[in-house]
DNA sequence: GAGCACTGC
């Protein structure tokens, strides 16, 4: 039976061994297979980081800047801020930070440094994350905190003074946030000299970030240095850990394969038919193709050859209930192969172990700026030569394995080293607000690590601020709509219509609808597509629709879901409505907290009593921008932009005829066709009358 | 008539 993969030439930290003769069962024909150790270059000394303890405190103390380059499993993240503890940096009541890019993370690995340390959590090692604080103002010295938290700290300590250590991990994911916490980073050191900063990123971006700290600690000290005749001392420094990983060999297609999600299917099946135990993951790009997947999976099963195991399919997105995730971790039932489908969550968010076989299409999913609609749309795109190696690389996490990629290898050589960084490839409205509310004026000069926005990023994102009002003529913050919008924990043009509703004498509403918009939909769609479950699905959601669009059904929901609460009688009301509890529970919580900002601002919780126009309206003077205008054959165009657009089919007003021209919209969604989602419906007067500046300069 | 990568405050 011929191979994918040429047998028994993978070594760890092996260099990129060719092995040509490999042949494969693969449609695409032979494809030539190579090894490696799931991305992991070898060009330093790694070493076990106890090993390295003695080296890792003495770059500490002697740099300023140290990157960490850590595979998982070195401990990089829990033994790190445990050996800066002990050499006493979190001595005199100062205190060392370490974020993550995740919630789950920052409370995971607290809860497991504090076991060791062998204190309470929220003791001596705690967590803070939006919603839960569990960290001892005096008594906390090592606390992990999402980055998001830890950039909004900034605005109330610009200097972030009781920390003596700040360790940004995962930063090689570049998140905005922690894109923006390096820059304040940046800007905080050169006041307080004593700051150390720890970054750990991923061996393809650790150069990347030492030189964005070098750039203005080496220049002056180096020369001195150099005159001295001494070795630099003020450079940032890189670290390697050793980490326990497997190897993992590649093989790629031959040819270009016509469609990923046909080969991805067919490769799933030969490998579950020709190789060894061991579990499958393949990594798709939405929840679409997963189900597509799994269900032609299951249709060869029919006819099983005899002698082979079944397969247990499984789905991985984030869309999933949480007895639905917990199946993911669970091993395969006796006799038979654990196969997951899987989005990009499976890269980065959740690790599986006991995964040996990799099928990676070569697409991801991504949230990016289009011109053509002047907004943010998900659009499938290549993935990059860092994210295939780090998928490679979950096949080799407890023993070692194979990864199949669908495409050849010329193809992966000209993938983009790493995917384009958050701040660089969307809109930046939120973070330009944010770093105007720091007291950073001029955004074009900020430290963005390279890549930076695009400069017409930046402009677009000014001119759009200053039409809501937040940024005067002179790009400056306005007082108190621009301040109070930045401190809002939404998006600029949810915050706007938060603060307008003292105006439109509407909060209670807007509350509860700002709260749902800022959660995923409410409305469970089963798996089953179009079956009856889907059907029963819709007739319980026709129960909650309002004429007027989709945040007035969101309202309808959530008013409906906080009468029904009777304690635990409110999941099983949620279960009758096919609602999720978690999303509706969640938005109770960010009601809540959004309700203080509110009463902190003076604005009163007042109630529209029934007047439906007032809230539209309301709405309205938040997201006029993304206003469209229904076309004779029931498509739209956008207001400003005139690009087409369509109803998405989860909206109310989907084979809907509205009862005016014209809408507003949350957000855009560009899959088969250029889709808006939650929509209300509005008046043209409105959108001239409450932003007479973005519309009179737009048509004319 | 047809469907929402993933985070985060």
């Amino acid at each position: 039976m011929p191979h994918f993969w040429k047998p028994g030439t993978a070594r760890p930290g092996s260099s990129l061994d060719r092995a040509s003769e490999a042949e494969s069962s693969f449609d695409a024909g032979p494809s030539a297979a190579r090894s490696d150790a799931g991305g992991i270059a070898g060009q330093r000394a790694r070493l076990p980081i106890a090993k390295q303890r003695q080296a890792l405190l003495y770059l500490v103390e002697q740099h300023p800047v140290v990157v960490v380059v850590g595979q998982t499993g070195s401990g990089k993240t829990t033994q790190l801020p445990q050996y800066l503890l002990e050499a006493g940096w979190a001595a005199g009541g100062r205190q060392i930070a370490v974020t993550q890019p995740r919630r789950l993370s920052a409370v995971s690995v607290a809860a497991r440094v504090a076991a060791e340390v062998g204190c309470p959590l929220g003791d001596e090692v705690g967590y803070t994350i939006r919603f839960e604080d569990l960290s001892h103002s005096t008594r906390t010295r090592i606390r992990y905190c999402t980055d998001g938290m830890l950039f909004r700290e900034c605005m109330r300590d610009p200097l972030l003074s009781r920390y003596s250590v700040i360790m940004v991990d995962e930063a090689h994911e570049r998140g905005a946030y922690t894109d923006m916490l390096l820059g304040l980073l940046k800007k905080i050191r050169k006041k307080r000299p004593s700051l150390r900063i720890i970054i750990s990123s991923a061996t393809i971006d650790a150069q990347a970030f030492a030189d964005f700290f070098n750039e203005d600690l080496a220049q002056p000290t180096k020369a001195l240095a150099d005159a001295a005749g001494a070795p630099p001392q003020k450079e940032a420094a890189i670290i390697s850990l050793e980490g326990r990983a497997f190897p993992v060999q590649i093989a790629y297609a031959e040819k270009p394969v016509d469609d990923y999600l046909v080969a991805a299917i067919d490769a799933a099946w030969k490998v579950h038919l020709n190789e060894p135990q061991g579990d499958i993951l393949v990594f798709l790009t939405g929840r679409d193709e997963i189900d597509a997947c799994m269900q032609a999976l299951a249709d060869r099963q029919v006819d099983l050859p005899s002698g082979s195991l079944p397969l247990a399919l499984l789905p991985l997105h984030a869309g999933l209930s949480s007895e639905e995730q917990a199946a993911i971790f669970e091993p395969a039932p006796r006799g038979t192969r654990k196969c997951l489908v899987a989005t990009n969550i499976a890269e980065a968010s959740v690790t599986i172990d006991g995964v040996k076989y990799v099928i990676d299409s070569g697409f991801v999913k991504l949230r990016i700026f289009n011109p053509r609609t002047g907004m943010d749309a998900l659009s499938v795109l290549p993935e990059s030569q860092a994210s295939a190696n780090q998928r490679a690389g979950r096949a080799g996490r407890t023993a070692p394995g194979k990864c199949l990629r669908l495409f050849p290898e010329a193809a992966f050589d000209a993938l983009p080293l790493t995917t384009p960084p958050e701040l660089a490839r969307s809109d930046i409205s939120t973070q330009v607000l944010q770093l105007k509310a720091l007291g950073i004026d001029n955004l074009a000069r900020f430290a963005y690590l390279p890549p930076a926005p695009p400069s017409e990023m930046l402009v677009r994102a000014l001119e759009f601020l200053a039409s809501l009002g937040a940024l005067d003529d002179w790009g400056r913050l306005t007082k108190p709509l621009g301040e109070r919008m930045a401190e809002l924990p939404v998006d600029p043009m949810l915050a706007k219509v938060l603060l307008e509703s003292l105006h439109f004498r509407c909060s209670d509403e807007i509350l509860s609808i700002a709260a749902m918009t800022s959660v995923s939909t409410p409305f469970i769609i089963p798996d089953e597509g179009r079956s009856r479950a889907g059907a029963e699905g819709e007739l319980e959601r026709r129960k909650f629709t309002a004429e007027e669009g989709d945040h007035l059904t969101l309202l309808n929901v959530y008013a409906a879901f906080v009468n029904s609460r009777h304690g635990k009688q409110s999941a099983k009301w949620c279960g009758q409505h096919r609602l999720n509890f978690k999303a509706l529970s969640r938005a109770v919580n960010i009601r809540a907290q959004l309700l203080k900002y509110l009463q902190r601002f003076g604005i009163d919780v007042v109630s529209c009593e029934g007047d439906g126009a007032r809230l539209r309206k309301c709405i309205a003077a938040g997201f006029f921008k993304n206003a469209a205008r229904v076309q004779p054959d029931g498509s739209y165009r956008s207001v400003r932009e005139n690009a087409v657009l369509h109803v998405h089919p989860s909206s109310v007003l989907f084979s809907r005829v509205p009862p005016t021209k014209y809408v507003v919209f949350h957000e855009v969604v560009e899959t088969s066709k250029r889709f808006m989602r939650d929509l209300t419906v509005v008046e043209e007067d409105w959108l001239t009358e409450l932003a007479p500046h973005f519309y009179v300069r737009a048509n004319r």
